[in-house]
DNA sequence: ACCTGAACACCGTTCAAGT
DNA sequence: ACCTGAACACCGTTCAAGT
């Protein structure tokens, strides 16, 4: 598992063909990769204008996150991305958030910040939580070796932490990427109160 | 250059030796790769207890961003280890911000969300911002196609993102990390102090 | 037009054979 | 004890040869 597992033979293999021939339908393997960017990043629902920006915004981080964690193995591609098609696949997406935040009244400037810091915690976040995630190739021991360093009396509130992951029912664990999103609503909302002038 | 550079047969020739004798000193290429990411992350300044939880926990984060802005190729091992020894070498970090919550008096739930949204942000914030610096084997026709496709007609506000881009000096471009590292110190303290009874 | 075998220049890793 | 050549099972990719 993993993208790593991808490789031209295997995929020949899936479509009963020698690896070869898909060089008749594709450039190269970053063509293939840049198609499931493509793909994965075209299930994000756009920034709606339907409401206040704040709700609009978070509706399409939502969306994204959800897009990836659906594909997992593409978040990686998606933030470092390895071809020109990648990295355009992604203007749409950046620039209906840039725009949303513009017709809202923010600044260039405060677009700009308010962007980085949406979109770091949209594909940070996720990564950071699919690297989190063990390794689907962990050996069998992996956990247990992990476990007998766990030590309570050399990491006292890392066994803490692990106890309040455990006693944390399914869906709770989904809400820390939103709770981690309203901190940062919260305060471009501040942010953007403080610097505007009413007209 | 990148990480995917550093072969077991480069890493010999650097070492005027062959391949196979690497094999003498390490188990395996994941061995050679956690030890990187135990020099890396030993560059980090553990959360001092010098003032209040907020500062201290601040100075940990700029100095795990900047250790990993140091060492770009080690970042996505970090945050997506292959092996036990790379998960354990982050436990004493994890643990010294989880303590540093807990002693300013967090409750257990609390220390983890605040983990987890610091974390995310440190680590998840960097290596958006290395994936989004152009790949260092990027074709001289990169930039140009790139260009090519930022149509001020489609793409209105991302040419206006570019130019906030190319008129930041070059020290403000470092403090997007430190701007959603407030935003969520910010609420942070608020959420506590929201929750806390005073004894 | 599409597929393939053989080949090239790479990987990580093993192992018997050298010193 | 340490190093190495040859080998194995892999990569992506090219290209002449087949249909």
């Amino acid at each position: 598992m993993g993208l790593d597992s991808l490789t031209m033979r295997a995929l020949g293999q899936a479509l009963g063909v020698e690896a070869m021939s898909l060089y008749n339908y594709v450039e190269d393997k970053d063509d293939i990769l840049s198609g499931i960017v493509d793909l994965v990043l075209n299930e994000i629902d756009l920034v709606p204008a339907a409401s206040d920006w704040r709700s609009d915004v978070r509706a399409t981080a939502v969306s994204t996150h959800e897009a990836l964690l659906r594909h997992p193995w593409a978040t990686r591609l998606v933030l470092a991305p390895t071809s020109v098609r990648m990295v355009s696949a992604r203007m749409g997406y950046i620039e209906s958030i840039l725009a949303r935040l513009r017709n809202a009244g923010f600044t260039p400037e405060a677009a700009s910040r308010g962007y980085h810091a949406l979109d770091s915690h949209i594909l940070g976040f996720t990564i950071w939580q699919l690297g989190h995630a063990l390794p689907a190739d962990s050996p069998p021991d992996f956990i247990d070796t992990l476990m007998r360093q766990l030590n309570p009396d050399t990491f006292p509130y890392l066994v803490e932490h692990a106890a309040v992951h455990m006693n944390t029912p399914e869906g709770e664990e989904e809400s820390e990427f939103e709770f981690g999103l309203d901190l940062i609503l919260d305060g471009l909302e501040r942010y953007v109160n403080s610097t505007w002038n009413r007209s």
